[in-house]
DNA sequence: GGTTCTAGAACC
DNA sequence: GGTTCTAGAACC
């Protein structure tokens, strides 16, 4: 096997393990060569396992094996009755394979989840959402009685933009008939205020304003004579 | 012990395991009776479990206090080497002292998560969750769109309004002057207009709406009077 | 990255 | 509820 340093330290002396002939009553490949073999489990978690690493307990060995993405091979035992209940672990991967060492560098350790994991849900997320939820709730409720407080108004004022239409046209109506009452008023007296020369001054003050109701009563003088 | 059929097969055959003299040599009471010693693990696992269980695993039966809530007793070796490597397995549970198995009945398996668990928070729940927001936040558009436009019509009206109040406050005014100038010829033509016992009609049909003017005009000449 | 204890999940 | 395989998490 190359030394390859890109290949973890359980890797190797995985390989190593395996492929050593002195450890095959203990551990060796499989008879295909795709899966390998722990024969005794007990003798080689306390005698081999300590040779190789900082334990002798099979289940260390056996979280590593899956930290690495190794799957046990399950024996069906064709339905019958589970006899040789003690029979060989078997552990496979796609990359361990015998006489493939170059497919070792693939095998690569599942991420450790020390830190948070950012694609993780964890509790204080979902405390935030809803905490966040909760403010907008609130704030939906404000608006929404913003809302309806300014709709409120709105028809107010569209009642009171209503009246005084209403109320100018009224006027208008009333303006209409003074100035009419008065042309009819002034024809009358025409010829009275000829011969008096009285000017025919709408207002004492001769104000800007007076100029609407002079005009007013001049057009509708005008316009009767037509 | 009492037949307690309250407590879950595992923790009567754990006890009964616990308290036979006859397994004393792989299991049983620790000083204190506060926990409980695996002396020989291996030979435990082989020997003793199967005529307890359904398997001959040590992880199996460790898997099993872990889901009754058993923790093993960690031993801290005094900071020395670890000397006694494979020293007795130690575990520990509140509920399970020696002389009172009436405590028993409190231990509790804890509950299988086969459905998924109310309390937990899955994929889908956050998906519902932000696929929520996402509507909130789209519906919060559209009020707040909808509030700016009532906003903004409420300050057209409000405008308009304004326009209409100044229309007539100025057509009042125009009325007044028109009022007092009618009064004003009126007056002056008082004694012709009795001479020609002509009614002081202002408009040319007697419609109710010209009882205002008419108001208005003996108002102000009274007015003028006083 | 390695070791240990506990838990999740699937299957029985 | 029990058994098995795999994974999480804490600690080293």
């Amino acid at each position: 096997m190359k030394q390859n340093s890109n290949v973890p330290a359980f890797l190797s002396k995985l390989w190593t393990l395996v492929e050593d002939s002195d450890t095959n009553e203990f551990i060796t490949w499989s008879q295909n060569g795709q899966s390998f073999l722990v024969l005794d489990e007990q003798r080689f978690a306390k005698e081999i396992l300590p040779k190789y690493f900082k334990h002798n307990n099979m289940a260390s060995f056996v979280r590593q094996l899956n930290m690495y993405g190794f799957r046990k091979v399950v024996h069906i035992d064709s339905g019958i009755v589970k006899q040789e209940r003690d029979g060989p672990v078997e552990f496979q991967h796609p990359f361990f394979v015998q006489g493939q060492d170059e497919l070792l560098e693939n095998i690569k350790r599942k991420v450790s989840s020390t830190r948070p994991e950012e694609g993780k849900v964890c509790q204080e997320d979902i405390s935030t959402i809803l905490s966040n939820a909760a403010k907008v709730q609130v704030q939906q409720e404000t608006i929404d009685l913003r809302l309806f407080t300014l709709k409120r108004d709105n028809e107010a004022l569209w009642r009171e933009i209503s009246d005084l239409r209403n109320k100018h046209v009224q006027q208008q109506q009333v303006i209409r008939k003074i100035v009419q009452f008065i042309v009819t008023l002034v024809q009358k007296n025409r010829l009275v205020s000829l011969k008096r020369k009285q000017p025919l001054l709408l207002n004492t003050n001769n104000s800007p304003k007076s100029t609407r109701l002079q005009t007013m009563v001049k057009e509708t003088v005008e316009d009767n004579h037509h």
